[in-house]
DNA sequence: GATCTAATGTTATGTTATAACATATCTTTA
DNA sequence: TAAAGATATGTTATAACATAACATTAGATC
């Protein structure tokens, strides 16, 4: 076993925030293109926009300060713009709301998997996305228990990380 | 080991709407007292009403909806009015927030440990709140790994019931 | 380049929630 | 029991979040 391995192994939990946040904005948008090419959608100048915005911001953006930073760079724009973007995106998995802040973040794990459940500082206002699905197995169970069929989830812990205790 | 428990054995992840939502409505306005004398706070008549009016709908309340039913039963009534009662409840566990629908719900398990995590019916808008708590564990864990501190968490899975499917 | 479809612009409005300050009610205690 | 302090509610205004509806533009197809 690698050392690597053996790292990835002990912090199964680990976020991936940090290590996906390195990539930087190219790399990104390089993504965010391939994925919309795949699913056969445009990935047009104003979607690729509220892309770049949404992920240079590395905390969760509400509508409308992403609607007067778009507002800088390009002109036309009404709440609607920003709205159908978001929605754009969202549907493409290249970025998550989060409900219980009203606000919206780029995934953090464009390549991999990913599960949309985050850890919220209340303190910092630092988001992560975890990289690993510890629900995963507990949603399952709910399925077969309650032959609940579950299409989306919506999980948001809130408290403080490990900086603001 | 008795029916009743071989039963609750079987159906360790069922519900517990459907049972607690037969307590009527005195029952529950008699806990809610006793949860507020406990916490020593009032439970005064706006906070009542308002309480009654979510716990009589079984279903998630939308504030303004709760306004206009509060309007036909007091005078004076502003959103300010409601939201100030919706906090209060829900600082005592009275009531939920569902996040993802902004809409409100009356604890279904008010004399058990609740959880806050729901199953959310996108077909007939039914939601139920899991009596079992299947992420704790998980969230215990999480804790641990990252040395996050959780103090509220989100938790509303989408999708269809058995009957919608 | 005509036609169709998807995306965006534009205007208006709907929905959800809070701020700020005045008034009323309850509690405590002199 | 009246005064003082604390808590709750009334009231007005506005902030924050989101969508509807229709016009126009840009891309894709033939």
């Amino acid at each position: 076993m690698t050392d690597r391995l053996q790292e990835s192994s002990k912090n199964a939990l680990s976020f991936a925030c940090k290590r996906n946040h390195a990539l930087c904005i190219e790399e990104a948008l390089e993504h965010a293109k391939r994925v919309c090419e795949r699913a056969g959608e445009r990935f047009t100048d104003l979607r690729k926009q509220v892309f770049a915005i949404v992920w240079a911001e590395h905390k969760p953006v509400k509508a409308y300060d992403l609607l007067s930073e778009l507002s800088s760079i390009r002109k036309g724009v009404a709440p609607a713009t920003v709205y159908r973007a978001l929605d754009f995106l969202k549907s493409q998995g290249l970025v998550h709301k989060l409900e219980s802040l009203n606000a919206y973040l780029g995934c953090s794990q464009p390549e991999t998997e990913h599960h949309g459940h985050f850890l919220i500082c209340e303190c910092c206002e630092e988001v992560r996305e975890l990289a690993f699905a510890p629900f995963s197995q507990s949603i399952d169970e709910i399925e077969k228990a309650q032959k609940f069929q579950i299409k989306h989830t919506t999980i948001e812990l809130l408290g403080r990380c490990i900086k603001c205790q």
